[in-house]
DNA sequence: GCCGTTTTCGGCCCGACTGTTTTCAGTCG
């Protein structure tokens, strides 16, 4: 079972749990939906936390669940989740997935029609709502027939359910709303917030926060966006639209004596939220999006910081706000200080339209553009990690002829331009067997290497962790490229056993990449979290194949803060001759 | 069902908006 289908289940745990008794239930249906979250989130398969014995490692699984789920992986079936889900028509489920369905008008609808059949569920209720059947039900109207109606359309068209964007790409959208924002004379300040501000790999809607003296008149003009095809909701301080590709922006205001307030709540995550508000509540204090209530009087917040101290913490970094422990470390005044973008001296995985005849894409700009790029963007130094010449259509003597003339031409370079250091890298095929795709010769052209699987991408943890550490142990290749390999809404990476791989990288001073490319944000920052306890180091790299975008170096640097990465946690931190040092070592 | 630097028992966030209810239920974040 995979972990999207195991949420799932769990999800309609939770709401067979709703429809039994939900007062009673409560704190069970709490349960099953911050597992189902959990599960959804991890980017290893539950079924290996299984088989390596790990399952009460997970967010939300205690004892209970984890017997529940050993009872799945070994049997196929849970005797607890029969007995939970009997009773509930199993068509619910399939109208669980329509946004603005929940359990209960679900279980309405499929009872009083009488709705058996999963597979035809969406079908049936469609024709009943164009008979005007829906309308007629208690509690139902005119209104909420129509709207399922329209929930039906939308979710056949795939709203909603429309593959979350990556993270460089949602900040381009949410830039464009933005800036339509400041044009109202209403709005005093706009900042995207949600996912986006905790700058998650992916992200689903994006939130924005403004304000305004003057929400009522923000309102208006948000709705009346160029890019808004349709109206979700509109209300005195909230609004949310549906933008063309079926996105969804929230928009929430609150004057500028209560953004801070509005800043925290709209930030989230949901769990951080929740933590923080039990925490006030030992304190006597009540949270909301309004201020901090004490007594039933509101105090009003205008910064985050003000907000947080009120809470006797520290303020916390919204990469961090996840609820994994930083509010425990606000509360000591033990934050780590995150890496920033200004501590970045060099970006170690450029591709450069040099004709090196690659297995794979060559860049398109040249080294001397890189080169000036990499001086405006304050480099101390940048490595041309071009991809190996192809194999298959070059012998190895070729091969270290190629590498033999990039050197020639790097050395050229470097004559006329004094200003930033180069390093001559390569990225290399680990070949399936673990073997490098070039020889010792040509390697010795270089000052390192970055290594990385290109191919075969279907091994099994101990397979493909062997074949990385073949790779890794030449003393040449001291970078992991991309080290999980997962492309966003594409591929999901292949499993690993870190815990191997962090000591061979701690005890042989190879360090893991941190690819900023917009479609891997790989490594996933609980694997950099573990990296980081681990006391492993990484690199930032880009992996541009253009000027631009070593611009997108910003992205890495946001994914290691997510994973809690210091400064001193990140080789490309380091001066040139620290780092040329490290390379030798 | 989960969880723990006030607790292994006794807690478990807070609010906006909509449609259909004439005071609230359901969904969402």
């Amino acid at each position: 079972m995979t972990n999207a289908q195991i949420a799932k289940l769990f999800r309609n745990i939770a709401a067979a749990y709703i429809i039994k008794d939900e007062k009673k239930f409560r704190f069970q249906i709490i349960a099953y939906q911050k597992a189902a979250d959990a599960i959804a989130h991890l980017n290893t398969e539950v079924a290996d936390y299984y088989k390596n014995n790990e399952l009460d490692t997970i967010p939300g699984v205690g004892a209970s669940i984890k017997s529940h789920l050993e009872e799945l992986f070994k049997k196929g079936k849970v005797k607890h989740f029969e007995w939970v889900l009997k009773g509930t028509p199993e068509a619910l489920f399939t109208l669980l997935d329509i946004p603005t369905f929940g359990p209960k008008k679900a279980y309405k609808l499929v009872r009083h029609f009488d709705l058996k059949n999963p597979k035809t569920v969406i079908d049936d209720l469609e024709k009943l709502a164009k008979k005007g059947k829906i309308a007629e039900l208690p509690s139902f109207g005119e209104k909420s027939q129509s709207d399922i109606l329209r929930a039906i359309d939308e979710y056949r068209h795939g709203v909603g359910k429309t593959t979350r964007m990556v993270l460089p790409y949602a900040a381009e959208v949410a830039d464009k709303i933005v800036n339509y924002l400041k044009g109202s004379k209403d709005v005093i300040r706009v900042e995207p917030l949600g996912s986006l501000r905790r700058q998650v790999a992916t992200i689903g809607d994006i939130d924005l926060a403004v304000a305004s003296k003057n929400p009522k008149e923000v309102i208006d003009y948000f709705v009346k966006c160029p890019f808004s095809e349709r109206l979700i909701e509109k209300g005195t301080i909230t609004a949310s639209i549906l933008v063309s590709g079926g996105r969804q922006i929230d928009l929430m205001i609150q004057p500028p004596e209560s953004f801070g307030s509005l800043l925290q709540h709209f930030t989230g995550s949901k769990d951080h939220n929740v933590h923080l508000r039990e925490l006030a509540l030992k304190k006597h204090l009540s949270l909301s999006e309004y201020g901090i209530k004490k007594n039933g009087k509101l105090q009003k917040y205008d910064t985050e910081e003000k907000f947080y101290k009120a809470l006797d913490l520290q303020w916390i970094p919204p990469e961090m706000r996840e609820d994994t422990g930083e509010i425990e470390l606000a509360e000591k005044h033990r934050l780590p200080k995150l890496i920033e973008i200004n501590d970045i001296k060099g970006d170690l995985h450029t591709h450069s339209n040099y004709p090196i005849e690659p297995s794979h894409d060559l860049g398109v700009s040249s080294m001397e553009e890189m080169l000036k790029m990499a001086k405006s963007l304050n480099y101390e130094y940048i490595g041309f990690s071009e991809h190996n010449p192809s194999i298959s259509k070059h012998t190895n003597q070729r091969i270290y002829e190629i590498l033999k003339k990039r050197s020639e031409k790097i050395e050229h370079i470097l004559e006329s331009i004094k200003n930033v250091r180069v390093f001559k890298l390569l990225e290399i095929d680990i070949l399936p067997p673990g073997k490098l795709a070039i020889d010792d010769k040509s390697l010795d052209l270089l000052d390192g290497a970055v290594v990385s699987i290109h191919s075969v991408f279907s091994m099994n943890r101990n397979k493909m962790t062997e074949r990385i550490l073949n790779g890794l142990s030449h003393k040449k290749a001291k970078i992991l490229g991309h080290p999980t390999g997962r492309m966003l809404n594409l591929r999901s990476g292949y499993d690993l056993d870190w815990n191997r791989i962090f000591e061979f990288c701690k005890k042989y001073h190879k360090a893991l990449e941190i690819n900023s490319w917009p479609n891997r944000l790989d490594l996933p920052d609980q694997i950099i979290r573990r990296a980081v306890e681990a006391d492993v180091k990484m690199v930032i790299n880009t992996d541009s194949h253009r000027v631009a975008q070593m611009e997108l170096m910003r992205y890495g640097v946001s994914l290691a803060r997510r994973g809690w990465a210091k400064k001193s946690d990140i080789l490309n931190t380091l001066g040139y001759n620290d780092f040329s040092k490290w390379l030798k070592s």
